[in-house]
DNA sequence: TGCGATTTGTTTATTGGTTGAATTATTTGG
DNA sequence: CCAAATAATTCAACCAATAAACAAATCGCA
């Protein structure tokens, strides 16, 4: 998590850009820090003086990001120092996710403890957009409500589908959405700004947050294939924010068609469908070990399409998400294989491959995180009281 | 071109880092303008006061990274402006590549004009590393005395392989290299600091300099086949300066076996001799309209892969360079058909096809540029002293 | 020719923010 | 109970940007 405020564009940098920057700097170095820091560490592992420190966290403090804890952690002689950790009590992130068969909303504290969770299961396919989201922002405040109404920062929305940036869902197939404006519905209901994104995005950003390294793809498989890609620690949205959309790499020319109109896809081979036909059941719970030469097929597709995403990202991590995640152990060898294949550089650095952190939650609770990241990432925003709610 | 020093890390802010900041943006309004700036017309157009923008311009001008036009352009009434333009006497760029048939050098001067050019045809599989760099950094010499020995401030080096990012060359097989310190070799021959970098990389970067859009992927076809990757104005190097290697992708994995291992890869069927077979020539050059529609295998298997990488990174744009530069019209067809069935969001938004603006000469600028590029972006370095030649 | 309008560029006092050194606060160890 | 050690705060100095006043150079029009 780096501090990107002052990096963004052709913006000149005035002395309160300065002062914005350092308050991010401290507060993210707290953040992510497992134990309470003093001022004087956090003066140590930024190279900020100890009176800058001072006056910094003096703000956060009064702004409520941090809080000093009254049991001071301490060793040695010396005046003890005062712990400093992020305010459980600041502002919060609503996460939500809609998806074929449920709703799911929860609350998310500054230091990233979830406060509250609801899922509902319910087919969306049924109802249109503004009733499903209708239902969603009850399940969100009622969420927000059992959560101990903490203030929110914002929300943000997960959804299956391809998303522009200003909130708008161009595409979900899945839920047969076209166009629909979400962030604007959302924000009507909820009385806080939403963001919506793509839902392998966001829960590659709780990957991030959880265990990740700097750079590495999130294969999120779900009824289709999409991919959330970080690089260098940050969310790569694309152009228009429709990166990762792999489901339908081409993965045999001349094979089977596909829904989408072309062969061969990689959806066709590792989407839900194919791999429970393969596998010969109908809940992805019934796979197990003798199912598992069935999945054959799946795992060296899937090895394939994430060796062409290798060889061009030179990412030497590849998570493997959603449904995707419980069949690992299942998957790996026949993936690796092809990556060993084809990844011109698999000689000279091996690839890391393991399974999500964070199960059927991801999305949603990358969606939180994605609110909490952007007060870490810019305090000064928050502290002078736009967007306080 | 984005000035990104505040971005990077987790550094602290001081007050000097503003000024470095603001230096750079200064800087490259003027770098980014078709002609001469004011000092009035930088103001407006980055938000920095008049006065802040005369005291940066005066370093700018007392470092020898601006000059003041003698006759500057006037308009209506009032005091006329002093026109500032990027001081073609300034810090020079010095810009060389090893290619598997030729080496090349070049200087170019901070508003990117080429000073000098020199190539020798010679083939480089013969001679061993240390032999060839000699040769090299004899010719570069030699261009840097031809363009009326400018001051450098770095060069470049464009090699067909894969590079660390400390400059060492990890392994290039048309050259028959593996771990060669390229870096330190011309370094110790020139003087100069040096960075090494993989041709694709370096010409995309050429390509963004001359017509870039913000975002795009370059195609550079030579023996193998690269891509150079632009995202957000900003060269996409990987983890390790592995990115771009889309030569092996598996474009039919029963295909033909490819001296990678695998089988069906993207080289077999678009790579130099795959095309230069199907038209039944032995120059590149001898292809015309006659022997197109023999390319279209080359078309629509490189249409796969590129619909692959679009549909990853969602750019709008993709340029074809190298050999495939004048093949264009012949292949543009073959790869808009397959892009069109095979990227989701074809019909959303369209992707320009295009090819590349500079020539053979693209990794060889591309490198210079890299070097001018590093004195844009980070001016304050320059004129601190540290660096000059 | 001359004078006001206009635009460019510089000068000066002010402000915001970091720094470094000195100071205060609070503990441990002898 | 005092010295050593560490944490945190205070305060003068400094750096860089700002705003506003001022100087410079030209045009337009009488």
């Amino acid at each position: 998590m780096t501090a990107r405020i002052l990096a963004s564009s052709a913006a000149p940098v005035r002395q309160s850009s300065v002062r914005a920057h350092n308050l991010a700097l401290a507060l993210q170095t707290v953040a992510n820090s497992a134990n309470p820091l003093s001022r004087a560490s956090i003066s140590a592992a930024t190279g900020l003086t100890r009176a800058t420190v001072s006056a910094l966290v003096d703000d956060l403090i009064a702004g409520g990001l941090l809080t000093e804890l009254d049991p001071p952690p301490r060793t040695g002689a010396g005046r003890p120092a005062a712990g400093l950790a992020l305010a459980s009590e600041g502002p919060a992130g609503l996460g939500m996710e809609i998806n074929v068969d449920y709703l799911a909303a929860c609350v998310v504290d500054l230091g990233g403890t979830v406060r509250h969770r609801l899922v509902e299961h319910a087919d969306q396919r049924l109802s249109d957009p503004p009733t499903a989201l209708g239902h969603l922002a009850r399940l969100a405040r009622r969420a927000r409500t059992l959560a101990g109404d903490l203030r929110l920062a914002g929300a943000a929305l997960a959804v299956p589908g391809l998303v522009s940036p200003d909130g708008v869902v161009r595409v979900a197939p899945n839920l047969g959405w076209q166009d629909v404006d979400a962030a604007a519905l959302l924000r009507e209901q909820l009385g806080v700004p939403v963001t919506v994104d793509n839902e392998a995005n966001l829960a590659a950003l709780s990957e991030l947050r959880t265990t990740g390294g700097p750079s590495f793809v999130y294969i999120s498989g779900e009824i289709g294939i999409g991919a959330g890609i970080v690089l260098d620690g940050v969310l790569y949205r694309g152009m228009r924010g429709w990166s990762g959309e792999i489901g339908h790499l081409s993965v045999h020319p001349d094979g089977p068609e596909c829904r989408c109109g072309a062969r061969g896809c990689l959806e066709r081979y590792a989407g839900q469908e194919a791999i429970l036909r393969a596998a010969g059941v109908t809940e992805l719970t019934d796979i197990d070990a003798t199912a598992a030469p069935a999945l054959g097929e799946a795992a060296s597709a899937l090895g394939l399409a994430l060796a062409g995403v290798v060889n061009l990202l030179d990412v030497d991590t590849l998570v493997l998400g959603g449904s995707y995640a419980p069949l690992v152990p299942w998957l790996r060898d026949g993936i690796a294989a092809e990556l060993r294949r084809h990844v011109l550089t698999a000689e000279l650095a091996p690839i890391t491959l393991r399974a999500a952190a964070l199960g059927a939650d991801a999305a949603m609770r990358g969606a939180a995180d994605a609110v909490i990241r952007s007060v870490l990432e810019d305090p000064a925003t928050w502290l002078s009281g736009a967007g306080r709610t």
